[in-house]
DNA sequence: CGCGCCGTTGATATTATTCAAGACCAGTGG
DNA sequence: CCACTGGTCTTGAATAATATCAACGGCGCG
């Protein structure tokens, strides 16, 4: 498991005790959902490979994607609220999830405050994510909005030990679209126009970033 | 204290000692910061009375309004994560507070699993509140943002046993097109369409809501 | 009383969407 | 193996949505 994740900081017994409670991994196709809007909630899932998006829907029946989890995230805390989720998870490519089940969960984060700890972050990390995306999509034009979202994944890479400037964008311009907060045309025109300027290469969902800093610039250049 | 919030259920020891955590009311007057980005954080706030916003400083010193906080809410969550505060946040008029350790509401939270739940709760409803924001900025044109702002106020307004129809903006045209994504002309154009059309009665900061039927039909109405 | 923020409204400019056409690609079935 | 199909992506031109600029009235506070 990972650095900003459950099991940081544990001693061995603790370690051993989290791990007995954590299911086998289980698989999912592209475009399965691992858990859907409505579903009881029971447990959290650590991505171990792969990839997910999570989706709201609206009452028109419009999906909003609000998250693009990688490798090493934790989905489901949506469903702690009301005991149901709020928002579906679906998978992007093939994907190999554990799940964790929530309640015993919490029992075992009673006896150890170090696991305390570590889902309190986990939980305020995710709202301080959303909090930032609501700043990109709230406050920046369109051009520093598909920036931003390159830079992040470009630094999530990183994170992961992968490489931060090459990686291959699972999403689709209308995914990435509804993620950003614009039309899929209008994403579709950016990633051209950052290639034309020598800012990056782009090919289908390959994605190279050539110059990080005019990208850097580009979003503080001008506010909304 | 409130429905929704740390107490529910609590048997009276156990409210006594979480009592006993709370600290004394604070008052803030209007403008004045109750925490700020990159205080430390060691406190969760319950506002007893008034009203914050809370808001996150762009690099570019670009304001964001993530938050509007009434009486009743929780707010300071986002410093758990890195143990200092993320966003700031700022009473919009004459405000009563009150301070609860963090580290001791974790301590008690370990030995009441009631109150941990509730806890949880707290920090999903948190998380799902953002991802309700993200759907309403990202997905809607501007008219449909502001008719949901005015009903979930209505809604948040009666379930604290105030008047769902009329009641007060604490927020600026233009803290309110923040909030929205939008900028404040279009804010304040929109609040006179409504009144004009029969939905709204707006003097200044005193909304009155005349139609919600028609208000809620303006959301659906169209997609982005 | 005067000054600064707040709010409204109109005219104009810009940004982003919509509509449309065609290229590309992967999967499917003949 | 190839043609066919449906989804994805790109690009252009027209259009609609929203921002910008500007002027002014009003309110609240010192």
């Amino acid at each position: 498991m990972r650095e900003l994740c459950l099991p940081t900081g544990l001693g061995t017994d603790a370690m051993r005790e989290l791990d007995s409670l954590v299911a086998a991994r289980q698989r999912f196709a592209k475009g399965e959902p691992v858990f859907q809007s409505g579903d009881r909630f029971t447990a959290l899932y650590a991505i171990r490979s792969g990839s997910c998006k999570t989706t709201v829907l609206s009452e028109g029946g419009r999906e909003q994607v609000t998250g693009y989890h990688l490798m090493g995230d934790i989905i489901g805390f949506d469903g702690i609220g009301n005991g149901r989720h709020q928002c579906q998870a679906v998978s992007l490519e093939d994907t190999e999830v554990c799940e964790v089940p929530f309640a015993r969960l919490e029992e075992l984060s009673r006896q150890l405050p170090l696991l305390q700890r570590n889902l309190h972050r986990l939980l305020a990390r995710e709202i301080t994510r959303d909090e930032n995306l609501l700043l990109v999509v709230g406050s920046m034009r369109v051009e520093a909005r598909v920036a931003t979202f390159l830079l992040s994944l470009s630094q999530r890479y990183r994170q992961r030990g992968y490489s931060s400037t090459e990686f291959v964008l699972r999403l689709t311009r209308k995914e990435i679209g509804s993620y950003l907060g614009m039309k899929l045309e209008t994403v579709s025109r950016l990633l051209s126009r950052f290639q034309s300027k020598g800012l990056i290469k782009i090919e289908n969902r390959v994605v190279r970033l050539l110059d990080l800093q005019a990208l850097k610039a580009l979003i503080s250049e001008h506010d909304r």
